[in-house]
DNA sequence: CAATGTATTTCGGAA
DNA sequence: TTCCGAAGTACATTG
């Protein structure tokens, strides 16, 4: 493909026959590269459900990692997959290409009648891949500035456990009261106030005396959302993701959170 | 590519200049068909959080709909995407391709530093995917044959909604109590207890002479789970998907579930 | 290894 | 259109 060069990223197989196709799968498996087949296929699935997928043109792709994915021209999500580590095979069958994917319990057959391009993948990708403004980078900026949220607030610690899961972050309100936090990188939904709701009545189990207070930190909240959080005695507190995002920036030159917060635990006898 | 067709399938090109590359995504574009780009690219991603992605060999889908692929050659998911309904343009900037594709407030653009071939796929595919074994078929089961749960069980309503959120079933048990029942096709976790709780506790709230049980039916449960839901009163069915499949393979010939629900309102004044 | 919760969740259905 | 919850969720992280 690339001339000259001893790497050869990309090798095509174009209209490649049934056995042909088989073996470039089996060799690419067998070296751990990934392989993407155009053509005509069925597929069917047998493991946490069941699904068939009749005849039609799709892009099958089988990765290194035994990841499988069969994609449609439309659509996000492939219409069928297998998850990274199956086992796959690949042979031919009076003409077509039957793929298998095996993993646990779990199996899949894509059946090639046509492959119209075979491609094998020896591709270098090293980079690493860097996202910002998830929750819990959320949760650290609150940490790091406590008034994001209000005024007077110190933490205590974030994914205290309970019985229903963690909560996000704990502190003291100006008043000396808990405050349970959740986060949420998008705007809060029904099921978030209930785990709200759960953590929170959780900790007034464990602590009859304190007053608990539970917010619910999000850029935003559905209407049914907000009524079910203020019928259930809790707050809402809008956090936005790029103030908490700046919050990080001006700290960042100082110090890291993990060193911040674990210097705290040892300095704190 | 498949010679005596009129219609093409696949067309490849083969080391396009970044120009020619260029185009090739616009018009697939235009035509509403996918493509495929197999090369050295770059990704940045500006919307529901920013990501970052240097460098590296990889596989871009562009399909029909707009969605926008970037997948490495392991792992499930793609590296970065855009979801349908995205608009994808590409031009050619000092012998790169860069592809961006906007859809609100996000946006993505991609950098091909050199690209090993290009595909526009021109498929069809009007197969429907069949699927088998989910949570609402094992609720329908049990809405046919309640003693899937327990003996003397009669279905009241599917999806009541409480503030919370929506009861998958309600039900009577042979001694006249409310029953309300949450499904899981996979085993139970405690995220599901805290929802059956979150329910129970809204349907106490509405009427507080009546006795609620709150009955959790999954193919399994782990054990953090079911001591949550020993200890908030509630309780725990094995469910079997298989089970549920079969009465309704059972009661397919006789009626389809719409008709069987919908016929049975008309009929009760 | 199991368990827990996030996700640029996506996707479909119902109000 | 908005809202809601499932998903063959996948995935990282932590006990």
């Amino acid at each position: 493909m690339v001339l000259g060069e001893q790497r050869e990223a990309v090798r095509l197989f174009n209209n490649p026959g049934a056995q042909e196709c088989a073996d470039v799968i089996m060799s690419a498996a067998s070296k751990r590269r990934a392989v993407i087949v155009l053509g005509v296929c069925e597929v069917s699935y047998r493991g946490r459900t069941s699904s068939e997928l009749a005849k039609g043109e799709r892009l099958v792709i089988v990765k290194e990692d035994g990841s499988l994915l069969v994609h449609r021209t439309w659509g996000y999500k492939p219409v069928n997959y297998m998850p990274p580590g199956a086992m796959v095979y690949a042979k031919s069958d009076s003409g077509s290409v039957v793929i298998s994917a095996k993993r646990g319990s779990e199996s899949m057959r894509v059946v090639f009648y046509k492959v119209y391009l075979a491609a094998t993948l020896n591709f270098r990708d090293g980079s690493s891949f860097e996202q910002k403004g998830t929750e819990a980078q959320m949760r650290d900026a609150v940490t790091l500035s406590p008034e994001l949220v209000e005024k007077g607030l110190r933490v205590l610690t974030h994914e205290f456990q309970v019985k229903s899961g963690f909560v996000d972050l704990m502190a003291l309100d100006s008043r000396g009261r808990l405050v349970a936090i959740e986060f949420k990188a998008n705007p809060a939904k029904t099921a978030d106030v209930n785990q709200l709701i759960a953590y929170v009545s959780r900790l007034r189990a464990l602590s009859k005396e304190r007053v608990i207070r539970g917010v619910l930190a999000a850029p935003g909240i559905n209407k049914a959302a907000r009524k079910l959080l203020a019928d259930s005695g809790l707050e809402f507190k809008r956090l936005d993701k790029d103030e908490c995002l700046h919050v990080l920036e001006e700290f960042k030159p100082t110090m890291n959170l993990l060193s911040f917060i674990e210097g705290e635990d040892e300095h704190t006898t």
